[in-house]
DNA sequence: TGAGCGCTCTGCAACGATGCAGACATAATG
DNA sequence: CATTATGTCTGCATCGTTGCAGAGCGCTCA
């Protein structure tokens, strides 16, 4: 099973094991007489290097870990990608990690015996550990958190700004001359700063606007996904005076509710608007495709691993927060009919 | 930034760093004293061990690596996330990469230099090294193949059968009354073979039902994404007697054709019917929703990681061949109103 | 009383690689 | 010719951990 070490190589080609080390890594001048000598050992053996023992020696083992939620939740998947990108351009590779938003999993990640030492950095989206806790597990391993919640500073910090992303998927139905806006994804609870951020901006358009919120168009969902935005839509269409328009915290919840939506019978968007947030592949191609607010992933990854690597390298003062930029992008789900591709 | 090792914890309890050891690990017994003084010692350092040095030692790492096309394509998160829980079972944690499905950074990872010896096994979802590139590399950490490339043995290999699957897709609609099926995904060249093993299954439905197949109505694709599902069914639509059904490689060129059909104001499943192949969740919250051949994820995950694990332990004889079930999935794209839930 | 046993605890070697300092032979220099 | 420089090559120590063999000690029991 164990594969031959330098030694057996350097027995075999009769030279010093430091010797062949040189002649793997290029590091000394070997003469190209030996160096050939030793080739030919390398090739006969099949030698790979053990990277856990060059790891060993050098400190460091060239992987991050990611981790995330659910990874079949697309829009980590689709940052997981970009993660892996920007990582790999800069010679690292991305261990991910899904921790089902269980926040004894995420915990387990910090505690003595986790394989977060593996690692020379973390990215972590977390769910449920509270920055309090991470503080205080007084990780040794570098981290950069992704995603929304709120931060006090100890650690960088890379996510969209939440409260005008949901502003701005907001005001764009109000400015279709929509009236009756409903939200979905409200999280009223110690975990949910992200969704609580996104029910500011929404409160926030209105406001601007000069309206007021009708409180029973905001409907909390304990997660992000498809078949709570179907609940929570059917919710709402029983309401004696159901919504004109909804915004979605996530595109997930608003594929949900297009699907109710579309099951009862009821257009979208002549009847009701849907705008989500991520910006899925998957709302390109629904029907009808979907009006969302797109946080700029590459950026996001980008970021975070240039981040990241720079707290490896111990260069980092105090923890960044950066905000990525977002954008609407506007499509069938609140606009009808729009260009055929 | 090095923690401290057993070393500086051994210094400060005033014991050998085997007992430090013993403590962290429980393997011997020690008397309670001792046990106490170096858990104090333990804590105020706050030592974490290194895994690393303790994997050279172990000569494993309990990590296996999950190699995938895509991460961003659904059928792989999903599967991926099976895989996670799958290996966790067995105290395993998995590492994802993705090759983009190119061909070179699928050799880099046989290469000498390949993170790969980092692992303790792989679990491979190749798209374009063939296995006789595979067997070449000799490659020293156990592999096992997932998906659907046609392997001779070499390897241990997990996947549902495709000739069957794509035969039952195709049948559900020719028993549905439908006589002009189209296909799309073909991918008649070396490295297609699932898709070809899927051509094979489209041509038994039809012979087994003693109809002809109209070769014009077999579409290539490159990939399998919904871009591609989408123009080639415009493609069909454009022929002067288009498909009155469509069975498609995977669920991703389904929800392309279908969204490429009702831009195109053809109702689905009135006027062209639609079935796909992953049973991606998606599918389910389309408009409509998908039918599908559904592979068991959670058993090819189990099966797969299962086999690894035994070949890591070397309890592997002659490489095993395993089929796993799928099952037809039927819903609106091809029933037209199913239940409402 | 002393051989024998069991319980704790320890030190040394090793996993496979690389950093470092130096050995050795040869070449260049005064 | 002695001295220094140069270019190759080597051996030892080391990374932080665990396997192994055994040391020390108190106890039991003949």
């Amino acid at each position: 099973m164990a594969g031959p070490t330098l030694r057996d190589v350097a027995k075999l080609a009769n030279v010093s094991i430091r010797t062949v080390s040189n002649v793997v890594n290029g590091y000394a001048p070997v003469s190209d007489e030996l160096r050939a000598r030793v080739q030919v050992a390398l090739d006969e053996l099949d030698y790979r290097p053990n990277l856990i023992a060059r790891n060993l020696k050098q400190g460091r083992t060239g992987m991050i870990a990611l981790v995330v939620p659910e990874l079949d939740v697309p829009y980590f998947a689709e940052l997981a990608r970009e993660v892996i990108k920007a990582a790999r351009a800069h010679g690292y590779v991305v261990m991910i990690d899904q921790t089902d938003g269980d926040g004894d999993r995420e915990r387990e990640l910090l505690g003595r015996d986790s394989r977060a030492t593996m690692f020379d950095g973390l990215l972590l989206s977390p769910l449920s550990v509270s920055a309090e806790e991470l503080r205080a597990r007084g990780n040794r391993v570098p981290i950069v958190l992704l995603g929304e919640h709120i931060f006090n500073g100890s650690f960088p910090h890379v996510a969209i700004d939440n409260v005008a992303a949901a502003r701005d998927a907001t005001a764009h139905l109000l400015e279709l001359g929509r009236r009756r806006v409903a939200a979905i994804g409200d999280q009223p609870y110690a975990t949910g700063e992200t969704a609580q951020l996104r029910t500011a901006g929404y409160r926030q358009a209105h406001a601007r606007a000069g309206l007021d919120v009708d409180d029973e168009l905001i409907v909390p969902t304990a997660h992000f996904h498809r078949r709570l935005g179907a609940e929570a839509m059917e919710r709402l269409l029983a309401l004696p005076e159901p919504p004109d328009a909804v915004f979605c915290y996530n595109d997930l919840l608003a594929l949900g509710a297009i699907r109710a939506l579309t099951r009862a019978g009821r257009r979208v968007p002549d009847d009701v608007a849907v705008v989500g947030l991520d910006d899925i592949e998957e709302g390109q191609y629904s029907t009808p495709s979907l009006t969302t607010v797109a946080p700029d992933k590459g950026e996001i990854a980008r970021r975070a691993v240039d981040t990241l690597l720079e707290s490896i390298r111990g260069e980092l003062g105090t923890p960044p927060e950066i905000v990525v930029p977002h954008r609407l992008i506007v499509r069938e789900s609140t606009a009808g009919e729009v260009s055929p591709r």
